[in-house]
RNA sequence: CGCGGGAUGGAGCAGUCUGGUAGCUCGUCGGGCUCAUAACCCGAAGGUCGUUGGUUCAAAUCCUUCUCCCGCAACCA
């Protein structure tokens, strides 16, 4: 039976249109649910909305319609940029939904009956002019830090949740699963920062405003949209804390939980110590990963240099920009994006280096032997180099893939398709073709073009989908091994672009 | 002295743990080839590896001084 694999992104908050760097997540684990189903594995891919809070509520009021009218909106608005993605998600969740809900208040129920959860008062500062709320290290010299206006104590009844009953348990975990949060320095930032000098009980429930799930026990009260939220990840499988799930025993624990680093704390503290209150495992993998940078910095509204997802697809198409964005944005440090890397990457990767490798080796074939190859009898050490090198490929694809290393994945499939336009020039099969005698090396350098160009090809997958089936669809074959020599005979169609050139204007 | 990461040819990065001719992609220049989307292949130019001092036969790599950039510093999501 093949093996379970389990992988989320957070839910993208409803507060409005998701921009570019947004949807490099969704991106991001689409990448990584292809490939482990690639492998074999019985993938499950989750990925929704964060509908309540407070914002939502003023945005809503702002717009002049109900909450829900406007987290309708813009989450039918983010799935259908993760469509246009062409993301291959199993679930869309919404924390709107009525299931989601029920057991989010079941589970309040039974961390308060457990006595994790306790009523206490909530003491902050309040700014009257701003309406806002600020924590003592928020404020600047003892003010408002937006206003710089004098801020009064306010308190009220809250519920609290006794993260400090977890610390030391999550410490260890964290410092025996050396792996449960990437890339390191995000794990330093935990342990440093929050888990060594010590979490202080989180408040989890608010009554300055109604947008949020009630308590069942207690109206005046909304849960806390951290703890609703992350509770996604397990109340949309199955789980129920009154009854046992085989869907949810099957799927939980999570393997990877693939968030914005900005949100890595509340997966790597407040989650476990939530789970541990429920007495289920965690997550084996938190990978906080980096952010796009335009011109100018973080993209944001106030600065204009947002950039949306779906501007570029209509201009460049969809692969191109899943392209861009896996292969571009590092691992660990964030990534930069701009028009001018974006349409040198797709001019020298895309066109020149794949689409024209596929373009030249099967005009070749049809202008040669009229589209019909059969399998290659001789290898010839130019032949076995490049084979040996497509038989690397899987391992060392895997290697990367494992680390979350995208990028250097797609780089290892580059090099295969550098190697045969190089392997293109050293076999000169223009010159072959002049030959008589020579018609079945030119077949046989021919059959090692084609066969390089389908694995490559299959080996894209993950990354550009599409590309991949317009790959296949012009060898004309639906082998999908990716055993060199797979294929007996082709018979290829006629030659398309796969990439247009964007000329610099 | 809050914690952590970074500074490498025009651009983006690797190399730093385990010192020993500074590597990759793009760009530029020259050559080759002609199957191909002026694409492909080969070659060249271009870096005192942020700064100071030190250890060593030898330092991008180890220790030290300083400068600059970035992330985190909890209840907004």
């Amino acid at each position: 039976m093949a093996k379970k694999y389990y992988i989320s992104t957070a839910i993208a908050y409803t507060s409005g249109k998701p921009h570019i760097g947004n949807t490099y997540e969704i991106v991001l684990a689409d990448a990584i649910a292809r490939y482990k189903r690639s492998k074999g594995y019985d993938v499950y891919f989750q990925t929704g909305t964060d509908e309540h809070g407070e914002k939502i509520e003023l945005k809503a009021k702002e717009a002049g319609i109900t909450p829900q009218e406007f987290v309708d909106n813009i989450a039918k608005e983010i799935k259908n940029i993760w469509d246009l993605m062409n993301t291959s998600y199993d679930k869309f969740v919404r924390t709107t939904d009525e299931n989601h809900t029920k057991i989010v208040q079941k589970i309040f129920d039974k961390m308060y009956e457990k006595g994790d959860i306790y009523l206490g008062k909530y003491e902050d500062w309040y700014c009257v002019p701003c309406e806002s709320f600020f924590t003592d290290t928020q404020l600047v010299d003892g003010k408002c830090p937006d206003c710089g206006r004098d801020v009064e104590k306010k308190c009220e009844e809250a519920y609290f949740f006794k993260l400090s009953k977890y610390q030391d348990r999550l410490i260890k975990y964290i410092e025996e699963n050396p792996d449960f949060i990437k890339p390191e320095a995000r794990k330093n930032e935990m342990l440093n920062n929050f888990l060594k000098p010590g979490l202080q009980d989180l408040c989890v429930t608010r009554s300055s405003f109604k947008w949020g799930i009630p308590l069942s026990f207690n109206d005046n009260h909304v849960i806390y949209v951290w703890l609703d939220a992350l509770t996604n990840y397990i109340t949309n499988i199955g789980y129920d804390p009154d009854k046992e799930d085989e869907k949810f025993k099957y799927l939980w624990p999570a393997d990877l939980h693939l968030v914005g680093k900005d949100i890595i704390r509340f997966h790597t503290i407040y989650w476990p110590c939530f789970l541990m209150s429920l007495d289920l495992p965690l997550p084996k993998q938190v990978f906080g990963h980096p952010w796009l940078i335009v011109n100018g910095g973080k993209m944001s509204k106030s600065k204009g240099n947002v950039i949306y997802a779906d501007d570029l697809v209509n201009k460049y198409g969809v692969d191109a920009v899943r392209y861009f964005l896996l292969h571009e944005i590092p691992y660990a440090s964030d990534g930069l994006m701009t028009i001018d890397l974006l349409e040198e990457r797709i001019n020298s990767d895309l066109v020149n280096i794949l689409g024209n490798l596929v373009n030249r080796t099967i005009t070749m074939v049809n202008k040669y032997f009229n589209g019909t190859i059969k399998k290659a009898t001789n290898v010839e050490s130019v032949d076995k180099n490049l084979i040996d090198k497509i038989n690397k490929l899987d391992e060392n694809i895997e290697k990367h893939m494992n680390n979350l290393e995208v990028g250097k994945a797609i780089d290892e499939i580059f090099d295969v398709l550098r190697l045969s336009n190089k392997y293109i020039d050293e076999t000169m099969p223009w010159s072959l073709a002049k030959d008589e005698s020579k018609l079945s090396r030119l077949n046989d350098v021919l059959y090692n073009l084609l066969e390089a160009i389908r694995i490559c090809g299959l080996y894209l997958e993950p990354y550009i989908p599409i590309t991949t089936t317009k790959i296949l669809n012009q060898l004309n074959t639906k082998e999908l091994t990716k055993n060199f020599g797979a294929v007996d005979n082709y018979q290829v169609k006629k030659a398309e672009i796969l990439f247009n050139r964007i000329e610099k204007c």
